[in-house]
DNA sequence: AAGGTCCCCAACCGCTTGTCA
DNA sequence: CTGACAAGCGGTTGGGGACCT
C-alpha cells in the first residue's frame, strides 16, 4: 500500500538518511538557478531523489548562504534564554533574531544546554522533597518520644515558652490528635542548607556566561 | 583495550497554517 | 465555503563521536 505523506507525493522510492556532497551540490545548483520555494518541484526537478520536505529542510539548516557554524556565542545565548522567556519554543521566532542560526540549531542548542539543567533543577526539587519528608518523619518519631515521655507524668497539656515549639496534648492514645501545632519551619532550614548544598547544583553545571546572563536578567526584570 | 554511556546534531515525522481554485 | 496541496513548525529519533569506567 502506498501511503501519502504531507507534500503530496507517495513515500515509496524517495531516498532518506544522510545527505551526500552530490546531493548537496544538485540541491544547491537547482536552488541558485530558480530560487527557493516549490520545494516539490525541486525534488522532481533536480534530480534528487528526495522529498520536497526533506529538500527544504537541508536548505534551509545546511545549504543556505551566510549560515554560520560552529558554537554559540554567549551573547547568542543570552538572546535565545531571553526570548525563550518570552515566546517559549517558537524557535524559529527566536531564530529570526539570531542571524545566521536555524530554528532546528537552536531547538537543538536549547535541549542539550538547559534542559539539562532543568533536569537538575528537579532532582534538586526531588531531594529537597525527600529531605522535607525525612525531617518530617524525623520530628515526628521525637514527638512521639516526647509524647510518650510526657504521657507519663502528663496527660493534660504542655506548652513551651513563646518562639519556640508547642503542642497540645488531647489524647496520649490519639496519634493524630497529638500532632504538634508549631513545627521548626523546614523551609527556612533548607534555605541555610540550599546555598552550598542542595541548590548549589544548578549553578555549578551553568557556564560563567550563562550565569552572569541570567543575573543580568533578574536585574532587569 | 573494550564496552557502556553521554552528548551533539542532522534528519524525519506528524501536525498546523497558508494559499488557491 | 471547501478541499487539495504546498510550506512551515515543533517534537522526536537515531547515528556517530567523545568521554568514562
Amino acid at each position: 500500500m502506498t501511503r501519502m505523506l504531507g507534500w503530496g507525493m507517495p513515500e515509496q522510492g524517495w531516498r532518506k538518511g544522510p545527505w551526500t556532497p552530490e546531493e548537496d551540490k544538485l540541491l544547491s545548483e537547482y536552488v541558485s538557478l530558480h530560487g527557493e520555494g516549490r520545494w516539490s518541484s525541486v525534488a522532481r526537478s533536480s534530480g534528487l531523489n528526495r522529498s520536497g520536505k526533506s529538500c527544504r529542510l537541508r536548505w534551509v539548516n545546511y545549504l543556505r548562504p551566510g549560515l554560520k557554524r560552529g558554537q554559540l556565542t554567549p551573547q547568542e545565548e543570552g538572546i535565545i534564554i531571553e526570548l525563550h522567556a518570552i515566546w517559549g519554543n517558537k524557535w524559529s521566532t527566536i531564530a529570526k533574531y539570531l542571524p545566521g542560526r536555524t530554528d532546528n540549531e537552536i531547538k537543538n542548542y536549547w535541549r542539550t544546554h538547559f534542559k539539562k539543567k532543568e533536569k537538575s533543577t528537579q532532582k534538586q526539587e526531588k531531594r529537597k522533597h525527600q529531605l522535607q519528608l525525612q525531617q518530617q518523619q524525623q520530628q515526628e518519631y521525637d514527638m512521639k518520644n516526647v509524647l510518650s515521655q510526657a504521657a507519663e507524668t502528663s496527660s493534660e497539656k504542655m506548652s513551651e515558652s513563646e518562639g519556640r515549639q508547642q503542642m497540645v496534648l488531647t489524647n496520649p492514645n490519639s496519634e493524630e490528635q497529638c500532632m504538634p501545632v508549631m513545627y521548626q519551619d523546614v523551609a527556612s532550614w533548607l534555605d541555610t542548607v540550599g546555598d552550598d548544598g542542595i541548590s548549589g547544583g544548578l549553578w555549578n553545571l551553568a557556564d560563567d556566561y550563562t550565569v552572569a546572563w541570567i543575573r543580568q536578567l533578574c536585574a532587569t526584570n
